[in-house]
DNA sequence: GACAACATACCAACTGGTCGGTATGTCTAA
DNA sequence: TTAGACATACCGACCAGTTGGTATGTTGTC
């Protein structure tokens, strides 16, 4: 890169900082000195690429978006020939993503939303669209999963999707209040034992699963894709 | 009250202000000047009671605490027979307490953990006995529905429990995220549905429910208690 | 039961530091 | 030489916490 070396990159710094330091202490307790200092720029830098700290809240959860929707996009869980086995290995595969400290693993976007969706409506908007473009991605694999199975429930595929994300989020807080990963992967167990039994799988004990998507596999390609340097 | 008329009485104003501000724009962003704004009270007041802000933070979780022990205590749901309805019917009171504004109806200890997990050890630790102590009030229950059936399930109690708490927690993350309830229900549906084919209750649809522990009466209880002046 | 001695509850004004944001300058590439 | 990408220095507002006080009990003593 000596053509463009440090082009624009203060604010992917600023936008990769954010990741760490709002998950860390939470939107409004990060102030624009702590996002700079973390990302060795200046202040000028970030009121150059932000017009406000308002900005890079909405900023940040776009870029959350797109990093995760690359790492879920890329993930092993989509190569099931079975629909159903798909959802469950997305499942598996968000309890494998429960590695390192607690910043690491949660939610930018669920953190951000519980102190800005009635103070800052831009943030809010963002957050939502997050969570929902990602609950989204699951809609078609349980909608081919029910008919598959000739399911006709009082649920829908959304509602479904949504609670995925429902669990996951509670999960996080769970998380953080008890100082571990433990109960969020308790959590997550609950919620792929409920996916079972709705669509009829298994007595409820927990299924032997195949390689390329079994939590350890699963971590891999997180890992892998974390030091790709693609997330954090 | 003519005797010590006023006594102390600030005290209870900002512990009352705190859980409605910090639900509203979340610890962080809440100062110490608006809690004594809305609690109608001076600074002095405030650091006469307490002597940090932290401080009223560990204050308003524990306060939190007896006030939603008190409500969740004297709820229709214990009324049942058996361990099993009392278990869904609370569920169904969950549900039911989905009612008015979003700051009303979250939970101010799993919004002031997300912020405070890290930066926070004592709220961090009085929200997770809160949390604890209320997904606790649960196991009994849950204990003697599956001695009832005669499950041996490979899951406990405990966990179950707090899964609880996780989907209820994260339906609240949900509930800020679109701005609504709606959303929130339907994963407190799935939950109940959840526990329900977890004990072989019914085929997956909701049952209808007898009268003091339907989602109306259950809200009515939760009205009258706001209304006597202990929540909120 | 009267009064000193002390404690509690609260208030208004202030302080030192921090915050989001700005004004202005410099460097570099096209 | 011009525009974007930064850096430096700074500002006014605000924030948690302090100070020094008053008003109102409470308690011990004679």
């Amino acid at each position: 890169m000596p053509k463009s070396a440090g082009k624009t990159d203060a604010k992917a710094k600023l936008l990769d900082a954010a990741l760490m330091v709002i998950r860390s202490k939470g939107y409004s307790a990060t102030t624009v000195d702590d996002l700079c200092k973390t990302a060795g720029v200046t202040k000028g830098a970030f009121f150059h690429h932000f017009k406000s700290k308002d900005e890079l809240g909405v900023a940040a959860a776009n870029h959350w978006s797109e990093m995760t929707s690359a790492l879920f996009a890329t993930a092993p869980y989509h190569q099931h020939g079975d629909p159903l086995d798909r959802v469950l290995s997305y499942v598996d595969f968000r309890k494998a993503l429960l590695q390192g400290g607690v910043p690491e693993f949660t939610c930018l976007v669920g953190t951000m939303v519980q102190e800005t969706y009635e103070t800052a409506p831009a943030i809010r908007a963002a957050c939502e669209s997050s969570i929902a473009a990602h609950a989204a991605t699951l809609e078609p694999d349980i909608e081919a999963a029910m008919r598959a199975r000739g399911l006709t429930p009082d649920w829908t595929a959304r509602s479904l999707a949504l609670h995925t994300q429902a669990v996951i989020q509670g999960a996080f807080i769970l998380a953080k209040a008890s100082g571990g990963a433990d109960i969020a992967a308790d959590s997550i167990d609950h919620l792929r034992r409920y996916i079972e039994m709705l669509f009829g799988v298994g007595s409820g004990e927990v299924k032997a699963r195949t390689f390329e998507d079994d939590p350890i596999a699963s971590g891999l390609h997180a890992a892998e894709f974390r030091q790709s340097g693609k997330l954090e």
